[in-house]
DNA sequence: CACGGGGTGCTAAAGATTTAGCATGGTGCT
DNA sequence: AGCACCATGCTAAATCTTTAGCACCCCGTG
């Protein structure tokens, strides 16, 4: 079995924005509000795939990622270079320009250059 | 219902990936090989639920999204900024170049900057 | 013309996922 | 102690996905 449920994912990826969370709080996060228990069911069996891992906080269970974020996070990335953006780095930023130029300020635009002249300087 | 089915992303991805394709196409592109049986099934679905469109040529069938790839592509980045990122798109940047520095000439590099500075000087 | 090849549609079954609901256990409060 | 509350575990059923396989159609060729 290669890849995860439609739920399955959504979980996962509320758990990766939160870093780590309760099962009530991830069913907050799931759209079309799944019930407790479904949600409790999801994660008993992601726990026996060991998609997630646990401790226990006091009462209740944490749940987190049992793959760091990191490494998800670059993978996710990459596949949406090469599903989206035919592995283009330069319409990856452009797009990420056009998304979000509203929130930038010109702090972050400097910042972000200064990033790929980095880059440059390194690679030379 | 919300999202796809594990299988109905890989198709989706496919065709964003190739812009259009044939269903052996697609099933060239899927892992676990499934039967051309299956994908057909799959694609049947699809049609009826309006994932995908299709145009005839010739004798067979050629698919593309329903919905036009740069939609699509502007949401995945959203979802991937949003949950990996933090909603920061200069992390995003980092991990960008992180990723495929090796792959980045000079140029490259140099365009993505003068980007940059573009968007800089339309925000004064 | 008959046949093979490659496409289509469809149905029905196998398999996964997702869900509800019940049983159980601990903690804190009156 | 007994109750309410909030967790947990589990099973069994509902639902959705995924698959195989058959029937049909069109086209090119021997």
């Amino acid at each position: 079995m290669d890849g995860l449920s439609r739920r399955e994912r959504q979980i996962m990826d509320a758990l990766h924005r939160r870093g780590a969370a309760t099962a009530a709080e991830i069913q907050a996060d799931l759209p079309d509000g799944p019930s407790y228990s479904a949600v409790r069911g999801l994660l008993r069996v992601m726990r026996e795939k060991e998609l997630v891992r646990y401790h226990q906080d006091g009462p209740r269970y944490v749940y987190e990622p049992a793959t760091p974020t990191e490494e998800v996070r670059s993978s996710a990335l990459r596949r949406v270079l090469s599903t989206f953006f035919d592995d283009s780095p330069e319409k990856v930023v452009a797009a990420l320009l056009d998304i979000s130029s509203a929130d930038l300020s010109d702090d972050d635009l400097a910042r972000l250059e200064r990033r790929i002249r980095e880059a440059r300087e390194e690679g030379r």
